[in-house]
DNA sequence: TATATTCTCTCTAGTCACTAGAGGTTCAAG
DNA sequence: CTTGAACCTCTAGTGACTAGAGAGAATATA
């Protein structure tokens, strides 16, 4: 059994994180010591990591949740596991093809100015003010 | 002279987020009519659109802030402007590179799996249960 | 003019996923 | 035993909004 500071260590994930992890049904409240502290054994490392591993993919904790459930039944189909897989892909894959956009007109403004104009005639700013400038659809 | 909801109609930004952009200061207190409405001109118009621009490119409320002031003082060189631009595109593309590590993570998660196994043999559960079979680096 | 509808107001709290810090207790090392 | 580190709960903050309650003002319709 360890305490939360070892497992925060073992994980990556924060002391607080934990907590907060507990507080919102993530990982099952933990035994405690006569002095209230925390212990933790194999199976919520176990668990963390799958949280922790899951957060870093992008998969929200609502999404995680469900994972959770879905993992504590291995009789199920797992079309819902795969669903939610998928959806996250897509959901980062129009992240990325946005944050695209930006980039293309970032790099039209900065490579037009040299930034040492005056702000009379600053092309960052005179851009910023007309959108008529921009070559792509960027709002998001 | 208009009233908040054509304001908001006119630059795509939602009535409380207006009224949110004037408490924290980004635009002016507007002017009131007698029974205490906001009413905006032609100058407000334009700062909303030059608020609602920088944020579809990304740029925090603060850096917006900012980019304000300089506008305010068209003697100024404009480094300080070019710098907040191109720290914005740098942060943009950082986003972008780790959001494709996501992708592929996620597009070799998705591919074995067909949604029709067992939760007990599922590959998207067993991947986020071992980051060993990751093929890239994804942490955040 | 009266009424109904729509728009506006302030205020408070919630969203999401944490994060920070205060004040007190417990544990481990010297 | 003493001291410092780690632990506890609780409250509130982060960033950029967003939602809704209850009331007032403005506009449209009969």
């Amino acid at each position: 059994m360890f305490s939360i500071g070892t497992l925060s260590k073992k994980t990556g994930v924060k002391v607080p994180t934990i907590r907060y992890y507990e507080q919102i049904g993530l990982i099952d409240p933990a035994v405690r010591t006569e002095g209230n502290q925390r212990r933790y054994g194999e199976s919520e490392l176990e668990r963390l990591g799958f949280i922790r591993h899951a957060r870093d993919l992008g998969f929200s904790i609502e999404a995680i949740g469900t994972l959770i459930k879905l993992n504590q039944h291995p009789d199920k189909i797992c079309a819902e596991a795969n669903s939610i897989a998928r959806k996250q892909l897509a959901d980062t894959q129009a992240k990325i093809a946005s944050l695209q956009r930006l980039e293309t007109e970032l790099l039209r403004i900065t490579n037009h100015c040299q930034g040492d104009g005056q702000i009379g005639h600053c092309y960052v700013l005179s851009s910023l003010s007309d959108h008529g400038k921009c070559v792509s659809e960027h709002s998001q």
